[in-house]
DNA sequence: CAGTATCCTTTACGATACTG
DNA sequence: CAGTATCGTAAAGGATACTG
């Protein structure tokens, strides 16, 4: 799509960051992360329930933007830890704020949820 | 996939939240409508750059999970006017943070990207 | 253990055309 | 103006099998 005729240019720093982390596994492995401090690649895996693909793409995606490190030892079988770096700190806190605020409404957009939906019954 | 072996319930609540609001238009339509205030249909179309049928899923379910209103008035052609709800108003409290880091740290994001890439070229 | 490679399905999304 | 309907493409993501 052309880039033409919209919004300004925080606009679209805004979708740059959604398309960084707006996926479905970037925000959770860095809350994950930021609540544990280090963790194993299927520790994460096991913890967070996603693919081994997804969680290997996703960590490489972290790493490249700087959010994460990775840091794998030389053992038999291998042990690859990952951590966030200053900056993945940072946005850790930025998204403390976002995901505090899910757990707090949720249950509020589930009400609207069903007031909506039985709304629409009546249509 | 089975919901097994993972993740705690905060956890799954952020999926929630994600599923939500982790698609590519929903925090854009927030921003927009927290920056402005009151908005049309065609207005927010032109501002974000969002084709027609997008917008209207996206304020569909906004609408839905209580964050927008949507007011139509009997006039012609249509008029119909979105706006956030309360609901609405707190979560835009929520993405500001997460925008205003966004705004903040897009630049180191992209050196760090610069270094990743070059790092592997030598490789 | 920590990945990579391949395949396949689902979903997101835009373009276009049409309607009250 | 504010949508809906239909279509086609591209990206996301899981399942499975394989490797050092």
């Amino acid at each position: 799509m052309k880039d033409i005729g919209h919004c300004t240019t925080s606009c679209d720093r805004i979708k740059d960051v959604l398309a960084r982390i707006g996926d479905k596994w970037s925000l959770l492995v860095i809350i994950a992360l930021k609540g544990t401090g280090v963790m194993r690649f299927n520790e994460l895996k096991r913890h967070l329930g996603v693919s081994q693909r997804m969680l290997s793409i996703t960590l490489r995606e972290l790493e490249r933007d700087g959010l994460v490190t990775r840091t794998a030892y030389p053992t038999v079988p291998p042990t690859v830890e990952y951590q966030l770096t200053t900056l993945g700190e940072s946005f850790g806190m930025a998204v403390r704020t976002l995901s505090q605020w899910a757990i707090d409404n949720l249950d509020e957009i589930d009400t609207a949820r069903a007031d909506y939906d039985a709304a629409q019954q009546n249509a």
